[in-house]
DNA sequence: GCCCAAATCTGAACGCCGTCAAGATGCATC
DNA sequence: GATGCATCTTGACGGCGTTCAGATTTGGGC
């Protein structure tokens, strides 16, 4: 059984318990939400001892990050797939703005411990700081063919945390009930969030100031 | 002792331990963090044994709301302080930005955990949605003396969410240090603040579109 | 093919946590 | 002064993160 791992690294006696344990991780959150996320849990979902972890993850946080890289890898795609997607440059913006709060309701579990991880290490996840592919970079990229020069660096860096600010708000906003009748008034979810987002000055026109 | 307390409901044994315990959970947040805020350690702090509490609050998450409560009203008063300040409608708007991601900075832990209560309840608290009073009612007064249209119901709502998401947004980013460059280059904390505030365009003209 | 050192896992233990039930304590009213 | 009730304490339960000693498996050198 389980062909699929054991590919890269493949220690010894399980197979790859390290990856096993990140997925069983991830397994839990989808299904029982955050507060079941207990490294005993974890071990259990896995079907190993409780102190088994502790060869792989220095700590229950160590493990957390784990998932949390895991978590965003799948934004970095879901990106990825928007730019593939061939939307008009003018509206790319917009539209990562969109995929980016899709995301985190989609995963809305997932999408909290990657910003829990990132306030405890006062910082974003090192992939975000290093990887050309990473969605931060991604945002960036897309303000860039939208017409900013690339030249202000300053003024680019300064816009992409404009539209970071504005999706992570965006993102934890939209869940909340407040604004629900709000959002059947517009005729759903999609136009709620494109009219927040436009009235943000920056998606609008994909690159404003 | 304690005659500032024990003025509204004022219980029987110990003067007001519904209040001294949400005041021990403040000191607890501010000086040791969210992740030592446990409930036998409030119940320390405050002098009790660890099952006192539950005369008061059904729940440890019930103990945590009333700490919430608390932070938003704080939040309140920083933006009547603002507003009061004088400062000029044009630009009224920017500054409660800004004072809203001091307010973050000021209080992390407390901020924290007046999120964390609103996800759990998957709302803002109560006391926003009814107070004229609160954060958010405040927010968008300044935007109609900013010169929004009253009228506009929906517009209005929009622009105060798409406030709200920037202050959000901005606050959780401002504490990340990839940025502590970006903040160099553009002469201190103040600066970056405007800089990524301009660059949404809501808060650049105090109103837009 | 065998043995050894190292890597991996288990089992039991520690202290802390949230929560609950039962009993002690003190106030308020009659 | 006795009664009743809100309040607080004590002690217990199961679950948690973490550690450590010991059992088990593994791969590499002979």
């Amino acid at each position: 059984m389980r062909e699929s791992a054991a590919a890269e690294t493949r220690p010894y006696h399980h197979g790859d318990l390290r990856r096993a344990l990140v997925e069983a991780a991830c397994r839990l959150l989808e299904s029982e939400g955050p507060g079941a996320l207990s490294l005993r849990a974890v071990a259990r979902e896995a079907g190993v001892s409780p102190a088994a972890p502790y060869h792989h993850f220095k700590d229950k946080s160590e493990l957390l990050d784990a998932v949390a890289h895991e978590g965003w890898e799948k934004l970095d795609a879901a990106f990825g797939a928007v730019r593939a997607s061939g939307a008009d440059t003018g509206h790319l913006v917009r539209e990562l703005g969109v995929a980016y709060v899709r995301f985190a309701q989609a995963h809305p579990a997932l999408y909290r411990v990657m910003y829990d991880c990132s306030r405890d290490k006062a910082d974003m996840p090192d992939h975000v700081h290093e990887n050309e592919e990473s969605a931060y970079s991604r945002v960036k990229e897309t303000l860039i063919s939208a017409g900013a020069d690339p030249a202000d660096e300053v003024g680019l860096e300064l816009a992409t945390i404009a539209c970071w600010c504005a999706g992570h708000g965006l993102a934890e906003m939209a869940c909340f009930k407040k604004f629900e009748p709000l959002k059947e008034a517009l005729g759903g979810e999609e136009a709620f969030l494109r009219g927040v987002l436009e009235h943000l000055g920056v998606f609008a026109s994909g690159l404003r100031r």
